[in-house]
DNA sequence: CGCGCTCCCGACCAAGCCGGTCGGGAAAGC
DNA sequence: GCTTTCCCGACCGGCTTGGTCGGGAGCGCG
């Protein structure tokens, strides 16, 4: 259940690159500006290219750019790009397990939480991220002070390390 | 953003625990009724002990039980005691990450996955598990047949394995 | 044409995690 | 005191993570 430091940057380049319009951007740049290794920088921007997310050129005046506009490229998109499917449990999707026993409505709980996930990350295009102007839907689950603490704030004072 | 194999065992087991109202139930029990590797669920069942969400007995007539109510003990809980933070990026909470340039409104988009996570996770508990009858929220989240595909149902067709 | 610029891409690497197994303890009960 | 069951550290093969290195290969410009 956590972000890679690969999908993290991945964002984050794909964001620079929304923020420009127009014009090949270098790796180099988008690597100083977000201060993500160049190296391996480049190899997260081949496998965006790869998935058809951004192109590139090569040679003087080259660089990288988005291969669709920013308000139709989902964090989604770029997160499986890089890390492959989003809610897998056990390496298999959810909807492809079975569940004996007690736990026969595990399955449920594992499809919700993709889903959840999909609301969000689905509908964060990079246009939404530059702007700041984040869908309503962030912004209901941004709201509550307790959604930025650690400890999640139930009625117990058990301290839920997260 | 995947679900660890540990994770999933431990909630499986839970949930067994859960079902079986009193008694110690030995390890052996809940590894065949949920198909588990014995000597891993132990180690398993070993964390969740020293998380105090179960308790153990050894020898004749021991095993496990739960250290608290079915209806006390969340999905959160166990993934937690077993895999640590739910959605930490680069090993580290969302609130704690500062972000430049163009990627400044990106930790929001984080902390809202977190949020939308626990949403699901927090408010499942082992009771509803075992029962069926889970909280309104997964409700909601499994009813659209989308919920239930891989690639996620926007209008393009683009085959968004997932 | 040639030259430099920039992306392309496979190889490698150290460390850690994942999904276990093994073997021996140490308490609980009869 | 003997069995039963949990306790727990050590080990293990394979994979992933987060990089680095080194050399291409295409592109544009003078």
């Amino acid at each position: 259940m956590r972000v890679s430091a690969k999908a993290d940057y991945a964002v984050r380049a794909a964001a620079e690159l929304a923020a420009a319009d127009e014009g090949p951007i270098k790796g180099e740049l988008l690597a100083e500006a977000q201060d993500i290794p160049l190296q391996f920088l480049e190899h997260i921007l081949l496998e965006l290219k790869h998935q058809g997310i951004v192109r590139a050129r090569r040679g003087a005046k080259g660089g990288y750019w988005l291969a669709k506009p920013a308000d139709e490229v989902t964090v989604a998109d770029i997160v499986r790009a890089v890390e492959g499917p989003i809610a897998h449990v056990q390496s298999v999707p959810p909807e492809a397990i079975e569940y004996r026993g007690n736990a026969e409505h595990l399955q449920e709980v594992w499809i919700a939480v993709r889903a959840s996930l999909r609301t969000v990350l689905e509908h964060v295009t990079l246009a939404d991220l530059v702007s700041g102007q984040l869908p309503a839907v962030v912004g209901e689950l941004t709201a509550s002070p307790d959604a930025w603490v650690a400890s999640s704030g139930t009625k117990e004072m058990v301290t839920k390390t997260d």
